[in-house]
DNA sequence: AGTCAATGATTGATATATCAACGAGGAGGG
DNA sequence: CCCTCCTCGTTGATATATCAATCATTGACT
């Protein structure tokens, strides 16, 4: 059980997430609140639908995060005009301070997890993830037939 | 940012979860349950702490998957007689056959997961995550340190 | 023994996620 | 023009997770 590829990758995920929560908690954001502003801050502005899109999470709690973002002060949202169903969404400076404070633990983090790795390894494992989540994605479908995964879109995003 | 280790992390675990989430639900758990029944059936009867150790969660948040799980007749709670404070989780013969498909679902995940992959590959990415947990586990604690040789097989952990 | 700290489990408050249902706005075909 | 369908966002119900506080039991020290 230890040594399957799902326990593996829980166990990478958790330390990971683990070692980040006090650092987020101290800047001031909730546990899944720095990537909406890592993204913002990387592709500017956009609508509730495009960050539930990339993170692939559902567009509810996008919106209640959002809430919390934007009572805190590190984002605003406003109508689009083009398009009145959609927000527009935007970082403040707080956001901006917020998403610095962020990235610096993120390398730093890097750095910790990897410590040990060859370039030539680093580059290897970051490919062996992107195979994976790619296979996820776009399944060979070689063996029985599962319809319960329907076609999703491009993969270029952003 | 698509890029990052934390990203790509990110993205296969999120995707494994994502697979896994119609078959959970086909077999009558949440989300967070598979793991608790896959660890009782592996190791055997024990009490709560050692499933909040080994998952490294909150016993609370063992606490109420269990009172699902009790209630879904899938384990049973007894007091340790031995330790008045513990509690004895032991699976029913439902919980076992929830684990058998579970497993099932999982052998034929890590085989859409890892399509493509060799098996130097495959023996190479379980060593990469690991090294990260290590790495998470055990930080090097600031030194400048080129030299870590944490490639051998053995871990003496928990 | 009697006090006090540590341990195992539970409960409450809150954040993140899902799904389902809804309201509001927009796009096309009668 | 109006009706239908689709999209974007929100809200409610629920599951998983955290932290903090509590209760009961155990163990240790005086």
């Amino acid at each position: 059980m230890e040594k399957t590829f799902h326990m593996l990758l829980y166990r990478a995920f958790h330390a990971q997430r683990n070692y980040l929560r006090p650092f987020v908690a101290e800047i001031g954001l909730g546990s899944g609140q720095p990537k909406m502003i890592a993204y913002l801050a990387a592709q500017g502005a956009c609508c509730q639908r495009e960050l539930a899109d990339y993170f692939e999470i559902d567009p509810a709690a996008v919106s209640r995060m959002l809430d919390s973002l934007e009572k805190g002060g590190f984002l605003t949202r406003r109508v689009d005009e083009s398009n009145r169903r959609a927000d527009i969404v935007e970082l403040t400076e707080k956001g901006r301070e917020a998403n610095d404070a962020w990235q610096a633990h993120c390398r730093e983090m890097e750095q910790i997890m990897l410590d040990g790795f060859t370039p030539e390894e680093r580059e290897r494992f970051a490919q062996y993830l992107l195979r994976v989540y790619r296979n996820f994605r776009d399944p060979k479908a070689g063996g029985p037939e599962k319809s319960s995964r329907p076609d999703n879109g491009e993969e270029g995003q952003a």
